[in-house]
DNA sequence: CTAATAGTGTCTGTAAGACATTATAGC
DNA sequence: GCTATAATGTCTTACAGACACTATTAG
Protein backbone atom coordinates (compact mmCIF):
# COMPACT_ATOMS: atom_id res chain seq x y z
CA UNK A 1 0.00 0.00 0.00
CA UNK A 2 3.13 2.09 -0.25
CA UNK A 3 2.70 2.49 -4.17
CA UNK A 4 2.19 5.98 -5.24
CA UNK A 5 -1.37 7.27 -5.28
CA UNK A 6 -3.30 3.76 -4.76
CA UNK A 7 -6.90 4.54 -4.82
CA UNK A 8 -8.69 2.93 -1.13
CA UNK A 9 -9.24 -0.31 -1.35
CA UNK A 10 -12.48 -0.96 0.79
CA UNK A 11 -11.77 -4.55 2.96
CA UNK A 12 -9.04 -7.08 2.83
CA UNK A 13 -5.54 -7.46 2.78
CA UNK A 14 -3.96 -6.40 -1.04
CA UNK A 15 -4.00 -9.75 -3.06
CA UNK A 16 -1.14 -11.43 -4.44
CA UNK A 17 -1.82 -12.83 -7.87
CA UNK A 18 -4.05 -10.73 -10.46
CA UNK A 19 -6.94 -12.54 -12.79
CA UNK A 20 -6.25 -13.07 -16.33
CA UNK A 21 -7.99 -10.24 -18.44
CA UNK A 22 -8.84 -10.17 -21.83
CA UNK A 23 -11.50 -8.96 -24.45
CA UNK A 24 -13.77 -11.37 -26.23
CA UNK A 25 -16.00 -10.18 -29.19
CA UNK A 26 -19.48 -10.79 -29.50
CA UNK A 27 -19.48 -10.28 -33.80
CA UNK A 28 -22.61 -10.12 -35.43
CA UNK A 29 -23.78 -10.32 -38.89
CA UNK A 30 -26.17 -11.19 -41.88
CA UNK A 31 -25.52 -13.68 -44.31
CA UNK A 32 -28.19 -15.72 -46.04
CA UNK A 33 -31.41 -14.48 -44.12
CA UNK A 34 -29.72 -15.94 -41.20
CA UNK A 35 -28.31 -14.19 -38.05
CA UNK A 36 -24.85 -14.98 -37.73
CA UNK A 37 -22.05 -14.89 -34.87
CA UNK A 38 -18.38 -14.70 -35.79
CA UNK A 39 -16.41 -18.18 -33.99
CA UNK A 40 -13.21 -18.77 -33.81
CA UNK A 41 -10.89 -22.17 -33.43
CA UNK A 42 -7.28 -22.85 -33.00
CA UNK A 43 -5.64 -23.50 -36.40
CA UNK A 44 -6.07 -26.74 -38.37
CA UNK A 45 -2.93 -28.48 -36.63
CA UNK A 46 -4.36 -30.57 -34.49
CA UNK A 47 -7.97 -29.20 -34.84
CA UNK A 48 -10.64 -31.65 -34.27
CA UNK A 49 -14.44 -31.52 -34.62
CA UNK A 50 -14.32 -31.90 -30.94
CA UNK A 51 -12.26 -28.67 -30.45
CA UNK A 52 -14.74 -26.23 -29.16
CA UNK A 53 -15.51 -23.15 -31.22
CA UNK A 54 -14.97 -19.90 -29.00
CA UNK A 55 -15.96 -16.44 -29.57
CA UNK A 56 -12.69 -14.01 -30.58
CA UNK A 57 -10.75 -13.33 -27.77
CA UNK A 58 -7.51 -11.15 -27.10
CA UNK A 59 -5.71 -10.77 -23.23
CA UNK A 60 -4.92 -7.49 -22.70
CA UNK A 61 -1.75 -6.97 -24.04
CA UNK A 62 0.08 -4.03 -21.16
CA UNK A 63 2.50 -2.62 -24.00
CA UNK A 64 0.16 -2.86 -26.92
CA UNK A 65 -3.26 -1.52 -25.63
CA UNK A 66 -3.98 1.64 -24.82
CA UNK A 67 -7.58 0.82 -23.43
CA UNK A 68 -10.15 -1.88 -23.41
CA UNK A 69 -11.78 -0.72 -26.36
CA UNK A 70 -8.12 -0.76 -28.09
CA UNK A 71 -8.23 -4.22 -27.06
CA UNK A 72 -11.59 -4.66 -28.91
CA UNK A 73 -10.02 -3.20 -31.85
CA UNK A 74 -6.99 -5.06 -32.18
CA UNK A 75 -9.08 -8.00 -31.78
CA UNK A 76 -11.54 -7.12 -34.50
CA UNK A 77 -9.27 -6.03 -37.01
CA UNK A 78 -7.10 -9.27 -36.57
CA UNK A 79 -10.04 -11.27 -37.39
CA UNK A 80 -12.27 -9.07 -39.65
CA UNK A 81 -9.42 -7.20 -41.65
CA UNK A 82 -11.30 -3.84 -40.62
CA UNK A 83 -11.84 -2.13 -37.44
CA UNK A 84 -15.96 -2.19 -37.07
CA UNK A 85 -17.24 1.76 -36.52
CA UNK A 86 -19.47 0.57 -33.87
CA UNK A 87 -18.53 -1.20 -30.93
CA UNK A 88 -20.36 -1.75 -27.81
CA UNK A 89 -19.69 -2.84 -24.36
CA UNK A 90 -21.96 -6.22 -23.51
CA UNK A 91 -20.76 -6.57 -20.24
CA UNK A 92 -17.95 -8.47 -18.27
CA UNK A 93 -17.73 -11.75 -16.71
CA UNK A 94 -15.22 -12.85 -14.63
CA UNK A 95 -14.80 -15.85 -12.18
CA UNK A 96 -12.83 -18.13 -9.81
CA UNK A 97 -14.12 -21.05 -12.26
CA UNK A 98 -14.31 -20.10 -15.66
CA UNK A 99 -10.96 -20.67 -17.20
CA UNK A 100 -9.34 -23.61 -16.14
CA UNK A 101 -6.09 -21.63 -16.01
CA UNK A 102 -7.29 -19.49 -12.85
CA UNK A 103 -9.61 -16.73 -12.09
CA UNK A 104 -10.49 -14.97 -15.24
CA UNK A 105 -12.19 -11.67 -16.36
CA UNK A 106 -13.32 -10.58 -19.55
CA UNK A 107 -14.57 -7.68 -20.88
CA UNK A 108 -17.38 -8.23 -24.04
CA UNK A 109 -18.24 -6.17 -26.52
CA UNK A 110 -21.31 -6.59 -29.03
CA UNK A 111 -20.31 -6.00 -32.63
CA UNK A 112 -22.77 -5.53 -35.48
CA UNK A 113 -20.90 -5.87 -38.39
CA UNK A 114 -21.69 -6.07 -42.61
CA UNK A 115 -20.17 -9.01 -44.04
CA UNK A 116 -20.52 -11.09 -46.56
CA UNK A 117 -21.67 -14.94 -46.28
CA UNK A 118 -17.99 -17.02 -46.79
CA UNK A 119 -19.00 -19.77 -45.39
CA UNK A 120 -15.57 -20.09 -43.56
CA UNK A 121 -14.26 -16.88 -43.65
CA UNK A 122 -10.95 -18.01 -44.16
CA UNK A 123 -7.76 -18.42 -41.49
CA UNK A 124 -6.58 -15.10 -40.42
CA UNK A 125 -3.11 -15.75 -38.74
CA UNK A 126 -3.50 -18.38 -36.23
CA UNK A 127 -6.99 -19.42 -36.39
CA UNK A 128 -9.70 -20.38 -38.28
CA UNK A 129 -13.03 -18.05 -38.63
CA UNK A 130 -16.45 -18.81 -39.33
CA UNK A 131 -20.05 -16.94 -39.07
CA UNK A 132 -22.20 -19.68 -37.28
CA UNK A 133 -25.70 -18.96 -38.15
CA UNK A 134 -27.46 -18.43 -34.61
CA UNK A 135 -29.53 -21.36 -34.27
CA UNK A 136 -32.74 -21.71 -31.86
CA UNK A 137 -32.59 -22.37 -28.21
CA UNK A 138 -29.28 -20.46 -28.07
CA UNK A 139 -27.25 -22.03 -30.43
CA UNK A 140 -27.22 -25.74 -29.11
CA UNK A 141 -23.63 -25.69 -29.63
CA UNK A 142 -21.17 -26.62 -26.94
CA UNK A 143 -18.43 -23.17 -27.15
CA UNK A 144 -15.61 -22.88 -25.42
CA UNK A 145 -15.40 -21.52 -21.80
CA UNK A 146 -18.46 -19.84 -21.01
CA UNK A 147 -18.73 -18.50 -23.93
CA UNK A 148 -22.52 -20.22 -25.15
CA UNK A 149 -23.65 -18.17 -21.75
CA UNK A 150 -22.01 -14.92 -23.07
CA UNK A 151 -23.62 -15.58 -26.48
CA UNK A 152 -26.48 -16.35 -25.42
CA UNK A 153 -26.52 -13.03 -23.51
CA UNK A 154 -25.16 -11.08 -26.21
CA UNK A 155 -27.74 -12.52 -28.95
CA UNK A 156 -30.60 -11.22 -26.22
CA UNK A 157 -28.74 -8.16 -25.98
CA UNK A 158 -29.00 -7.49 -29.29
CA UNK A 159 -32.75 -8.40 -30.36
CA UNK A 160 -33.61 -6.14 -27.09
CA UNK A 161 -31.55 -3.73 -28.67
CA UNK A 162 -33.58 -4.33 -32.24
CA UNK A 163 -36.60 -3.36 -30.84
CA UNK A 164 -36.15 0.08 -29.88
CA UNK A 165 -33.02 1.45 -31.87
CA UNK A 166 -30.89 1.33 -35.23
CA UNK A 167 -28.58 -1.32 -34.11
CA UNK A 168 -30.03 -4.09 -36.80
CA UNK A 169 -29.01 -1.34 -39.60
CA UNK A 170 -25.00 -1.82 -38.88
CA UNK A 171 -24.99 -5.30 -40.47
CA UNK A 172 -26.42 -4.40 -43.46
CA UNK A 173 -23.95 -2.80 -46.73
CA UNK A 174 -23.21 0.76 -46.97
CA UNK A 175 -25.94 1.00 -49.33
CA UNK A 176 -29.69 -0.50 -48.86
CA UNK A 177 -32.91 0.00 -49.46
CA UNK A 178 -36.32 0.21 -46.72
CA UNK A 179 -37.32 -3.67 -47.69
CA UNK A 180 -33.83 -4.45 -47.15
CA UNK A 181 -33.91 -2.89 -43.80
CA UNK A 182 -37.03 -4.52 -43.08
CA UNK A 183 -35.92 -7.99 -43.51
CA UNK A 184 -32.93 -7.63 -41.49
CA UNK A 185 -35.36 -6.38 -38.64
CA UNK A 186 -37.52 -9.57 -39.22
CA UNK A 187 -34.00 -12.23 -39.50
CA UNK A 188 -33.24 -10.81 -35.60
CA UNK A 189 -36.45 -10.51 -34.70
CA UNK A 190 -37.68 -13.51 -35.92
CA UNK A 191 -41.41 -12.22 -36.71
CA UNK A 192 -42.45 -10.28 -39.40
CA UNK A 193 -43.36 -6.52 -39.24
CA UNK A 194 -45.65 -4.10 -40.32
CA UNK A 195 -44.41 -2.22 -43.50
CA UNK A 196 -46.29 1.20 -42.83
CA UNK A 197 -45.09 1.46 -39.36
CA UNK A 198 -41.81 0.44 -40.18
CA UNK A 199 -41.33 2.50 -42.63
CA UNK A 200 -42.48 5.47 -41.11
CA UNK A 201 -40.44 4.34 -37.78
CA UNK A 202 -36.92 4.44 -39.80
CA UNK A 203 -38.18 7.45 -42.03
CA UNK A 204 -38.79 9.98 -38.84
CA UNK A 205 -35.52 11.30 -37.17
CA UNK A 206 -32.19 11.71 -38.35
CA UNK A 207 -31.41 8.16 -39.02
CA UNK A 208 -31.37 7.50 -43.04
CA UNK A 209 -29.89 9.73 -45.91
CA UNK A 210 -32.16 8.93 -48.81
CA UNK A 211 -29.61 8.46 -51.78
CA UNK A 212 -32.22 9.53 -54.91
CA UNK A 213 -30.99 6.75 -56.72
CA UNK A 214 -32.57 3.47 -56.89
CA UNK A 215 -32.34 -0.73 -56.91
CA UNK A 216 -33.40 -2.22 -59.64
CA UNK A 217 -34.52 -5.16 -59.20
CA UNK A 218 -37.25 -7.66 -61.06
CA UNK A 219 -40.62 -5.65 -59.76
CA UNK A 220 -40.52 -1.87 -59.11
CA UNK A 221 -37.19 -0.18 -58.16
CA UNK A 222 -36.89 0.70 -54.37
CA UNK A 223 -35.20 3.71 -53.45
CA UNK A 224 -31.60 3.75 -51.71
CA UNK A 225 -30.59 4.85 -48.36
CA UNK A 226 -27.17 5.10 -46.30
CA UNK A 227 -27.04 5.85 -42.93
CA UNK A 228 -25.77 9.23 -42.00
CA UNK A 229 -23.66 7.67 -39.19
CA UNK A 230 -22.25 4.27 -38.81
CA UNK A 231 -20.41 5.69 -35.57
CA UNK A 232 -23.36 5.15 -33.33
CA UNK A 233 -27.08 3.72 -33.28
CA UNK A 234 -30.35 6.01 -32.76
CA UNK A 235 -33.12 5.35 -30.24
CA UNK A 236 -36.66 5.30 -31.19
CA UNK A 237 -38.92 7.28 -28.85
CA UNK A 238 -41.38 3.38 -28.47
CA UNK A 239 -40.28 0.03 -28.18
CA UNK A 240 -41.26 -2.06 -30.69
CA UNK A 241 -44.65 -4.36 -29.72
CA UNK A 242 -45.43 -3.03 -25.80
CA UNK A 243 -46.32 -6.46 -24.46
CA UNK A 244 -49.36 -5.98 -22.22
CA UNK B 1 0.24 -21.78 -25.13
CA UNK B 2 0.65 -25.66 -23.51
CA UNK B 3 -1.90 -24.86 -20.34
CA UNK B 4 -4.78 -27.11 -20.42
CA UNK B 5 -7.52 -26.43 -22.28
CA UNK B 6 -6.26 -22.64 -23.06
CA UNK B 7 -9.00 -20.70 -25.71
CA UNK B 8 -7.30 -19.76 -28.82
CA UNK B 9 -6.17 -16.35 -28.66
CA UNK B 10 -6.45 -14.06 -32.02
CA UNK B 11 -3.63 -12.02 -32.07
CA UNK B 12 -0.14 -11.11 -30.56
CA UNK B 13 2.23 -13.07 -28.24
CA UNK B 14 1.20 -14.29 -24.73
CA UNK B 15 1.27 -11.06 -22.57
CA UNK B 16 3.88 -11.32 -19.37
CA UNK B 17 1.95 -9.22 -16.82
CA UNK B 18 -1.71 -9.31 -16.32
CA UNK B 19 -3.69 -5.16 -15.39
CA UNK B 20 -5.20 -4.46 -11.66
CA UNK B 21 -8.55 -5.70 -11.33
CA UNK B 22 -11.07 -4.20 -9.16
CA UNK B 23 -14.70 -4.04 -8.77
CA UNK B 24 -16.12 -0.42 -7.95
CA UNK B 25 -19.44 0.94 -6.44
CA UNK B 26 -21.82 3.49 -7.86
CA UNK B 27 -24.14 3.34 -5.34
CA UNK B 28 -27.14 6.14 -5.26
CA UNK B 29 -29.54 7.05 -2.21
CA UNK B 30 -31.86 9.74 -1.80
CA UNK B 31 -31.73 12.03 1.42
CA UNK B 32 -32.89 15.00 2.12
CA UNK B 33 -34.52 15.27 -1.11
CA UNK B 34 -31.58 14.51 -3.10
CA UNK B 35 -29.35 12.44 -4.95
CA UNK B 36 -26.49 11.06 -3.48
CA UNK B 37 -23.62 8.86 -3.95
CA UNK B 38 -21.57 7.01 -1.68
CA UNK B 39 -17.78 7.81 -1.33
CA UNK B 40 -14.92 6.97 0.26
CA UNK B 41 -11.36 8.57 1.48
CA UNK B 42 -8.46 6.32 3.15
CA UNK B 43 -8.59 6.99 6.96
CA UNK B 44 -8.75 9.88 8.99
CA UNK B 45 -4.88 9.34 9.43
CA UNK B 46 -3.22 11.58 7.29
CA UNK B 47 -6.43 12.20 5.51
CA UNK B 48 -6.18 15.84 4.74
CA UNK B 49 -8.87 17.86 2.41
CA UNK B 50 -6.73 17.54 -0.60
CA UNK B 51 -7.14 13.76 -0.51
CA UNK B 52 -9.44 12.95 -3.06
CA UNK B 53 -12.74 10.98 -2.29
CA UNK B 54 -13.13 8.04 -4.38
CA UNK B 55 -15.89 5.61 -5.33
CA UNK B 56 -15.70 2.48 -3.40
CA UNK B 57 -13.69 -0.49 -4.33
CA UNK B 58 -11.84 -3.98 -3.99
CA UNK B 59 -9.55 -5.06 -5.88
CA UNK B 60 -10.13 -8.78 -6.84
CA UNK B 61 -9.28 -10.99 -4.25
CA UNK B 62 -8.60 -14.39 -6.21
CA UNK B 63 -8.77 -16.64 -2.87
CA UNK B 64 -12.04 -14.92 -1.26
CA UNK B 65 -14.16 -14.02 -4.75
CA UNK B 66 -15.71 -16.84 -6.35
CA UNK B 67 -16.89 -14.08 -8.87
CA UNK B 68 -17.64 -10.16 -10.55
CA UNK B 69 -20.79 -10.22 -8.55
CA UNK B 70 -19.47 -11.69 -5.47
CA UNK B 71 -16.53 -9.10 -5.02
CA UNK B 72 -19.44 -6.11 -5.71
CA UNK B 73 -21.39 -7.91 -2.68
CA UNK B 74 -18.40 -8.10 -0.58
CA UNK B 75 -17.60 -4.46 -1.04
CA UNK B 76 -21.36 -3.55 -0.31
CA UNK B 77 -20.88 -5.22 2.82
CA UNK B 78 -17.90 -3.88 3.76
CA UNK B 79 -18.86 0.03 3.43
CA UNK B 80 -22.94 -0.49 3.89
CA UNK B 81 -23.25 -3.16 5.98
CA UNK B 82 -25.65 -4.91 4.21
CA UNK B 83 -25.57 -7.05 0.95
CA UNK B 84 -27.96 -4.86 -1.28
CA UNK B 85 -30.65 -6.68 -3.03
CA UNK B 86 -29.82 -5.46 -6.51
CA UNK B 87 -26.76 -4.47 -8.32
CA UNK B 88 -26.38 -3.71 -12.15
CA UNK B 89 -23.26 -3.90 -14.31
CA UNK B 90 -22.88 -0.33 -15.21
CA UNK B 91 -19.59 -0.93 -17.58
CA UNK B 92 -15.99 -1.65 -17.43
CA UNK B 93 -13.06 1.14 -17.30
CA UNK B 94 -9.73 0.13 -18.18
CA UNK B 95 -6.61 1.27 -19.65
CA UNK B 96 -2.98 1.93 -19.74
CA UNK B 97 -2.63 5.36 -17.90
CA UNK B 98 -5.89 5.46 -15.27
CA UNK B 99 -4.21 4.50 -12.11
CA UNK B 100 -0.67 5.47 -12.00
CA UNK B 101 0.35 1.78 -10.57
CA UNK B 102 -0.03 0.50 -14.01
CA UNK B 103 -2.64 -0.93 -16.36
CA UNK B 104 -5.58 -0.99 -14.33
CA UNK B 105 -9.39 -2.33 -15.51
CA UNK B 106 -12.05 -1.97 -13.40
CA UNK B 107 -15.70 -3.96 -13.67
CA UNK B 108 -18.49 -1.21 -12.20
CA UNK B 109 -21.73 -2.06 -10.56
CA UNK B 110 -24.69 0.76 -10.12
CA UNK B 111 -26.02 -0.16 -6.78
CA UNK B 112 -29.23 1.97 -5.85
CA UNK B 113 -30.06 1.47 -2.02
CA UNK B 114 -32.00 2.91 0.37
CA UNK B 115 -30.10 4.63 3.22
CA UNK B 116 -30.66 7.31 5.69
CA UNK B 117 -29.32 10.60 5.26
CA UNK B 118 -26.27 10.43 7.90
CA UNK B 119 -24.01 13.16 6.51
CA UNK B 120 -20.89 10.94 7.11
CA UNK B 121 -22.01 7.68 7.43
CA UNK B 122 -19.14 6.52 10.19
CA UNK B 123 -16.04 4.70 9.27
CA UNK B 124 -16.05 1.06 8.22
CA UNK B 125 -12.93 -0.34 9.57
CA UNK B 126 -10.60 1.23 7.09
CA UNK B 127 -11.82 3.87 5.10
CA UNK B 128 -14.22 7.05 5.94
CA UNK B 129 -17.11 7.40 4.10
CA UNK B 130 -20.11 9.53 3.05
CA UNK B 131 -23.16 9.87 0.83
CA UNK B 132 -22.62 13.06 -1.72
CA UNK B 133 -24.85 14.87 -2.74
CA UNK B 134 -25.07 15.01 -7.14
CA UNK B 135 -25.06 18.32 -8.04
CA UNK B 136 -25.16 19.58 -11.23
CA UNK B 137 -22.81 19.43 -13.94
CA UNK B 138 -20.75 15.88 -12.91
CA UNK B 139 -20.47 16.99 -9.42
CA UNK B 140 -18.33 18.97 -9.48
CA UNK B 141 -16.08 17.59 -6.93
CA UNK B 142 -12.68 15.89 -7.91
CA UNK B 143 -12.26 12.37 -7.73
CA UNK B 144 -9.43 9.98 -7.75
CA UNK B 145 -8.22 8.41 -10.64
CA UNK B 146 -11.31 8.48 -13.12
CA UNK B 147 -13.71 8.04 -11.32
CA UNK B 148 -15.26 11.28 -11.96
CA UNK B 149 -15.83 10.18 -15.17
CA UNK B 150 -17.18 6.66 -14.26
CA UNK B 151 -19.43 8.78 -11.62
CA UNK B 152 -21.11 11.04 -14.93
CA UNK B 153 -21.22 7.79 -16.14
CA UNK B 154 -23.52 6.38 -13.55
CA UNK B 155 -24.96 9.33 -12.90
CA UNK B 156 -26.17 9.18 -16.96
CA UNK B 157 -27.29 5.60 -16.72
CA UNK B 158 -29.39 5.97 -13.24
CA UNK B 159 -31.32 8.69 -14.94
CA UNK B 160 -31.28 7.06 -18.38
CA UNK B 161 -33.14 4.30 -16.54
CA UNK B 162 -35.63 6.36 -14.68
CA UNK B 163 -36.88 7.29 -18.03
CA UNK B 164 -38.67 3.88 -18.30
CA UNK B 165 -37.77 1.88 -15.31
CA UNK B 166 -38.32 1.34 -11.71
CA UNK B 167 -35.08 1.95 -10.76
CA UNK B 168 -36.05 4.93 -8.43
CA UNK B 169 -38.22 2.70 -6.56
CA UNK B 170 -35.07 0.94 -4.91
CA UNK B 171 -33.72 3.24 -3.16
CA UNK B 172 -37.08 4.29 -0.87
CA UNK B 173 -37.63 2.67 2.19
CA UNK B 174 -39.81 -1.53 2.80
CA UNK B 175 -43.00 0.61 2.55
CA UNK B 176 -43.85 3.93 0.84
CA UNK B 177 -46.54 5.56 -0.79
CA UNK B 178 -47.49 6.90 -4.44
CA UNK B 179 -46.47 10.31 -3.95
CA UNK B 180 -43.20 9.65 -1.98
CA UNK B 181 -42.21 7.36 -5.01
CA UNK B 182 -43.46 9.95 -7.40
CA UNK B 183 -40.85 12.76 -5.41
CA UNK B 184 -38.39 10.52 -5.57
CA UNK B 185 -38.67 10.49 -9.38
CA UNK B 186 -38.87 13.83 -9.28
CA UNK B 187 -35.55 14.22 -7.33
CA UNK B 188 -33.54 11.93 -9.89
CA UNK B 189 -35.04 13.74 -12.91
CA UNK B 190 -34.76 17.22 -12.04
CA UNK B 191 -38.24 17.63 -13.46
CA UNK B 192 -42.00 17.48 -11.90
CA UNK B 193 -44.19 14.83 -12.89
CA UNK B 194 -47.81 14.60 -13.56
CA UNK B 195 -49.41 12.88 -11.03
CA UNK B 196 -51.89 11.08 -12.77
CA UNK B 197 -49.78 9.87 -15.87
CA UNK B 198 -47.45 8.59 -13.06
CA UNK B 199 -50.11 6.92 -11.29
CA UNK B 200 -51.00 5.06 -13.92
CA UNK B 201 -47.82 3.79 -14.77
CA UNK B 202 -46.67 2.68 -11.43
CA UNK B 203 -50.01 0.80 -10.88
CA UNK B 204 -50.04 -0.79 -14.09
CA UNK B 205 -48.24 -4.11 -14.15
CA UNK B 206 -46.65 -6.44 -11.61
CA UNK B 207 -44.26 -3.41 -9.85
CA UNK B 208 -46.38 -2.87 -6.61
CA UNK B 209 -48.43 -4.43 -3.75
CA UNK B 210 -50.64 -2.66 -2.08
CA UNK B 211 -50.74 -2.89 1.90
CA UNK B 212 -53.96 -1.77 2.19
CA UNK B 213 -52.00 0.27 5.14
CA UNK B 214 -52.14 4.02 5.31
CA UNK B 215 -49.52 6.50 6.30
CA UNK B 216 -51.07 8.77 8.71
CA UNK B 217 -49.88 12.47 7.72
CA UNK B 218 -51.15 16.19 8.13
CA UNK B 219 -53.75 15.97 5.67
CA UNK B 220 -55.56 13.02 3.93
CA UNK B 221 -53.89 9.91 4.49
CA UNK B 222 -51.87 7.55 1.76
CA UNK B 223 -51.86 4.17 0.30
CA UNK B 224 -48.72 2.62 1.27
CA UNK B 225 -46.72 -0.01 -0.79
CA UNK B 226 -44.05 -2.48 -1.13
CA UNK B 227 -41.75 -3.94 -3.98
CA UNK B 228 -43.19 -7.26 -4.83
CA UNK B 229 -39.50 -7.64 -5.65
CA UNK B 230 -36.52 -5.62 -4.47
CA UNK B 231 -34.00 -8.04 -6.52
CA UNK B 232 -35.03 -6.79 -9.83
CA UNK B 233 -36.19 -3.76 -11.87
CA UNK B 234 -39.53 -3.23 -14.22
CA UNK B 235 -39.54 -2.14 -17.28
CA UNK B 236 -41.89 0.13 -18.60
CA UNK B 237 -43.99 0.07 -22.08
CA UNK B 238 -42.60 3.24 -22.97
CA UNK B 239 -40.11 6.01 -22.42
CA UNK B 240 -40.80 8.56 -20.31
CA UNK B 241 -41.02 12.34 -22.70
CA UNK B 242 -40.57 10.93 -26.14
CA UNK B 243 -38.64 13.72 -27.25
CA UNK B 244 -39.87 15.39 -31.05
C1' DC C 1 -66.09 25.91 7.18
C1' DT C 2 -60.74 26.17 5.00
C1' DA C 3 -56.26 24.29 3.76
C1' DA C 4 -53.59 20.72 2.10
C1' DT C 5 -52.63 16.56 0.24
C1' DA C 6 -54.50 11.98 -2.02
C1' DG C 7 -56.58 10.18 -5.71
C1' DT C 8 -59.76 10.12 -10.19
C1' DG C 9 -61.71 11.58 -14.78
C1' DT C 10 -61.51 13.66 -19.26
C1' DC C 11 -59.36 15.17 -23.24
C1' DT C 12 -55.38 15.47 -26.41
C1' DG C 13 -51.20 14.01 -28.84
C1' DT C 14 -48.05 10.64 -30.63
C1' DA C 15 -46.63 6.65 -32.58
C1' DA C 16 -47.35 1.63 -33.31
C1' DG C 17 -50.42 -2.18 -35.43
C1' DA C 18 -53.61 -3.75 -38.85
C1' DC C 19 -54.86 -3.58 -43.31
C1' DA C 20 -56.56 -1.47 -47.62
C1' DT C 21 -55.13 1.14 -51.54
C1' DT C 22 -52.20 3.18 -55.05
C1' DA C 23 -47.68 3.29 -57.80
C1' DT C 24 -44.19 1.47 -60.82
C1' DA C 25 -41.45 -1.80 -62.72
C1' DG C 26 -41.03 -6.44 -66.10
C1' DC C 27 -43.40 -9.38 -68.89
C1' DG D 1 -53.49 -6.41 -69.72
C1' DC D 2 -51.17 -9.38 -65.24
C1' DT D 3 -47.97 -10.00 -61.37
C1' DA D 4 -44.88 -8.67 -57.95
C1' DT D 5 -42.91 -5.48 -55.17
C1' DA D 6 -42.63 -0.41 -53.47
C1' DA D 7 -44.85 3.08 -51.21
C1' DT D 8 -48.91 5.55 -49.10
C1' DG D 9 -53.43 6.22 -46.59
C1' DT D 10 -56.96 5.23 -43.09
C1' DC D 11 -58.47 3.58 -38.88
C1' DT D 12 -57.67 1.71 -34.29
C1' DT D 13 -55.19 1.17 -29.97
C1' DA D 14 -52.06 2.15 -26.06
C1' DC D 15 -50.24 5.22 -23.16
C1' DA D 16 -48.05 9.71 -21.76
C1' DG D 17 -49.17 14.72 -20.75
C1' DA D 18 -52.10 18.36 -19.26
C1' DC D 19 -55.36 19.71 -16.22
C1' DA D 20 -59.85 19.77 -14.00
C1' DC D 21 -62.24 17.60 -10.53
C1' DT D 22 -63.46 14.83 -6.33
C1' DA D 23 -62.07 12.67 -1.65
C1' DT D 24 -60.30 12.65 2.99
C1' DT D 25 -57.78 14.21 6.67
C1' DA D 26 -56.54 18.22 10.46
C1' DG D 27 -57.71 22.20 12.36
Amino acid sequence: MAKPSAPPTVAGPPPSARPITSVDLAAFSLADDQLRVLLVRPTPFGASAADPWALPSSEIAIAQDADLQGCARRTALAILGKIPPYLEQLGSWGSADRDPRGWAATHVYLVPVFAEAAGSSGREGMVQAAWHPIRESTTGLRLALDHARILAAAVARLRNKAEYTSVVAHMLPDEFTLPDLQHAYEVVLERPMDKSAFRTRMLSGTLLQPLNRYREGLRRPAMLYRLKTRRSIVHFPRSLQAKA
